[in-house]
RNA sequence: CCGCCCUUAGCUCAGACUGGUAGAGCAGUCGACUGUAGAUCGACUUGUCCCCCGUUCAAAUCGGGGAGGGCGGACCA
């Protein structure tokens, strides 16, 4: 593969590279990256958008490692209770696994790791104790103030979960680090600290965060701004056509989102089109082979939401598809993770 | 170890001093208006008042005990 495809290949789809000088002298070689997820809520439709670039990575021949950060799930606020940790960690490596293969990518190739496999080694620990002794509770907090639940009385484990994800780039001797773009100050962090602990500053890739379908961000606490990954076809489309989604306009509209960083990836990694269903009093049908007609289109007022939303909640709920029922054919997976919801 | 404060709707809180089984804002639900949604109107819903015991005809409210959370002081050998 020549060297352009495999770097746009790595950087398409993603907010920033921090930075791109390192990132094309990694690509000399074959760089390893890395992405981790603390097992907390039940993972959705934003967590595949960014799981989907793995396939990207993959593609270009990069080492990939996915990290369950089954102990920073406890860390920040006790998200996940301690007991749930490993059952919410299992349900995790299944979802994200089924998100892989729904991308059209071996997840086989990917080397999954949990957190407290590693975290809890002697040379990880003192790495820890060193740290905790280099940085102020100002820097912790400021560095994990996008990921860290926000609180009056905020406790230890936020400012620690900032510390550890630092030296988790360590410890999987990652090149890369991969994430949303809420996680640049903790990554940030992580650049200053590792040079002084024997490891170089990992190159910074990160995913934008899509807004949620009720305008805004998307939002963990708020179900009708994000699609999960067992929504049947029937509430993805209730959800799309509940979505905030005005004529013309590309802002805060994550049904747009959805197709330019989800749909059309996969679509145009099988080689299909994306086909809007329109009555012919409106003009018919239509056929777009990228997102950037969808979104002229739209911009243009060519395309009206409401057409565009059923032809969308379509294209979503046949990508979610394979996962659903996935997940649903193992029902003991979800209901051992949150008992309170599915028992 | 000592002292003080807090705990009421999904969220933020009012009500407690002067007992009469609860309210606001936001959120949510449903209509109207738009070929979607939102915005805007209109209507509606929501509660072990942290738990236990006691006083009382009557306790979110008063008294005692307990739990959880916060703040401060003391100790500094």
């Amino acid at each position: 593969m020549d060297e352009q495809r495999r770097y746009d290949l790595v950087t398409r789809y993603t907010e920033e590279v921090v930075t791109d000088d390192e990132l094309e002298s990694l690509l000399e070689d074959s760089p390893s990256v890395y992405i981790g997820y603390a097992p907390t809520g039940e993972m959705h439709i934003g967590h595949f958008t960014t799981m989907r670039k793995l396939a990207d990575f993959l593609r270009a021949d990069l080492d990939v490692t996915v990290l369950i950060a089954d102990l920073h799930a406890h860390l920040d606020s006790e998200k996940s209770p301690w007991d749930l940790l490993e059952a919410r960690s299992e349900y995790y490596e299944e979802a994200i696994r089924g998100m892989i293969d729904a991308t059209g990518a071996d997840p086989d190739q990917i080397s999954f790791v949990r957190g407290r496999e590693f975290q809890l080694d002697e040379e990880y620990t003192m790495d820890m104790y060193r740290m905790a002794a280099e940085t102020t509770v100002a820097r912790a907090q400021r560095a994990g103030s996008e990921v860290v639940r926000e609180s009056e009385s905020p406790n230890l484990g936020g400012l620690i979960y900032s510390l550890m994800q630092s030296l988790d780039v360590k410890a999987l001797d990652a090149d890369i680090a991969y994430g949303g773009i809420d996680q640049r100050g903790i990554y940030m962090l992580g650049r200053e600290l590792l040079p002084e602990h024997g490891h170089d500053a990992p190159v910074c890739l990160f995913a934008p965060l899509l807004s949620g379908l009720s305008g805004g961000k998307m939002s963990a606490s708020d179900a009708a701004s994000k699609v999960n990954l067992t929504d049947s076809p029937e509430e993805v489309e209730e959800k799309i056509n509940d979505a905030y989604c005005p004529m013309g306009e590309l802002e805060d509209n994550g049904v747009l989102e959805y197709l330019e960083y989800l749909v059309f990836p996969i679509l145009d990694e099988r080689g299909e089109n994306f086909v809007v269903d329109r009555p012919e009093e409106y003009g018919g049908d239509l056929v777009y082979e990228s997102y950037d007609q969808v979104a002229e289109d739209f911009v243009a007022e060519d395309l009206h939401p409401a057409d565009l939303k059923g032809a969308a909640a379509a294209a979503i709920s046949e990508v979610i598809d394979p996962v659903r029922e996935r997940l649903t054919d193992q029902p003991e997976l979800l209901a051992e993770a949150y008992p309170e919801k599915y028992d």
